[in-house]
DNA sequence: ATTATGACATACAATCTGTATGTTTTTGAC
DNA sequence: GTCAAAAACATACAGATTGTATGTCATAAT
């Protein structure tokens, strides 16, 4: 009865359907809410599966995190528009970044339980693989053609902090085009040259 | 060998000794990987104090965030400079509340282990207690004098973001002044007549 | 075919949380 | 001042959770 399946598949089988019930339950009852049993029912295992894939918990729960974060790189660079002069960019990438963000239980997952769960550090440093990382580079592209320049570093993240509010709030039952219009009047408004 | 104390002073005495024992504690260790055992050691009590002032271990954590956000308010109250105009007061208050937030732990239990804890909702209602609200007022005393208005409600939650990124920055070992000159810079431009 | 390795499964020890049930002070009436 | 009621604890306990240790079975290597 047994499938004869290579051990390759094996695992990517069982780790994929750890991180997929993971992921529901983390954004369902949120982190400290969600116990291993649950976990490994809901992705039909044991225990014993979740803890030689994962050293522990807190290691699932990273792995959910950077797939999320990844998946968010993605789609915002999928929606890239090359050849658009920086400003227009970074507007364009504002709004391709709320979107992303947009997909069910992300905010929980990267804005929420994140830092909380891997501490502020570690959950910058996630950030700053992409999000942040395109966002200081759309700032620093706009920045010659200002006439007094900012702290762009400290700027970033202010902004990306207001973004992330902004996807927070839009998830949370906001109106998205309240604060669209917000997070691009700010945008605006830092990188305007005047 | 009893000192006879009124039940007041007791109930006094055993519930800061808990809630400054679990502050010190939340915010060194964050609120999951404190325990309760930690804390009634910590203050000097039995477990039984705890569960008879604080119905559960959250309840605790709540007490102590609300006592927070109240050294927070009154701090930049009391930094509050009255008779300026709306712009100079608002600009004022901006560094007043960072150099409130940048007592050692309060980013850590406010604006990482509270949301994570209460749920966003239940945290953004207790910073609205307040900064936000303030942050909010300030902001419509200089909306009238602008050309284009914003929504002021998603412009308010956008900058409350950026000062609590600013914060928790500077809180990491980022440079102050850099923070505050783009926080600074960001509120004048928002706020700016052109 | 046989052995080694990887992928689990099961059992266990240590904690932790909340509750239930005692015990000791205070308090309030008499 | 005495005594009952209530508040303020203290102790014991049941249930659940986490990580580990150990055992088993399928796959891989020789």
């Amino acid at each position: 009865m047994q499938q004869r399946r290579s051990n390759l598949e094996r695992t990517e089988a069982t780790r994929t359907a750890l991180l997929q019930a993971a992921r529901a339950l983390f954004v369902e009852k949120g982190y400290a809410e969600t116990s291993t049993p649950e976990i490994v029912a809901a992705a039909r295992v044991t225990r014993g599966a979740l803890y030689h894939h994962f050293t522990d918990k807190r290691d699932l729960f990273l792995a959910v995190l950077e797939r999320e974060a990844q998946a968010v790189a993605g789609e915002t660079e999928a929606s890239g528009s090359p050849d658009l002069p920086p400003r227009d960019a970074l507007l364009h990438g504002s709004l391709a970044y709320l979107n992303a963000m947009s997909v069910p239980g992300r905010t929980r997952l990267l804005l929420i339980e994140g830092p909380a769960v891997l501490g502020p550090r570690q959950a910058a440093a996630i950030d700053e693989a992409h999000p942040a990382r395109t966002l200081r580079e759309g700032l620093e592209a706009v920045a010659g053609s200002l006439r007094d320049p900012f702290p762009i570093a400290a700027m970033t993240a202010l902004l990306s902090a207001a973004f992330d509010r902004a996807a927070l709030a839009i998830a949370e039952g906001a109106d998205p085009v309240a604060f669209e219009t917000a997070m691009i009047r700010l945008v605006e408004r830092v990188t305007a040259s005047g």
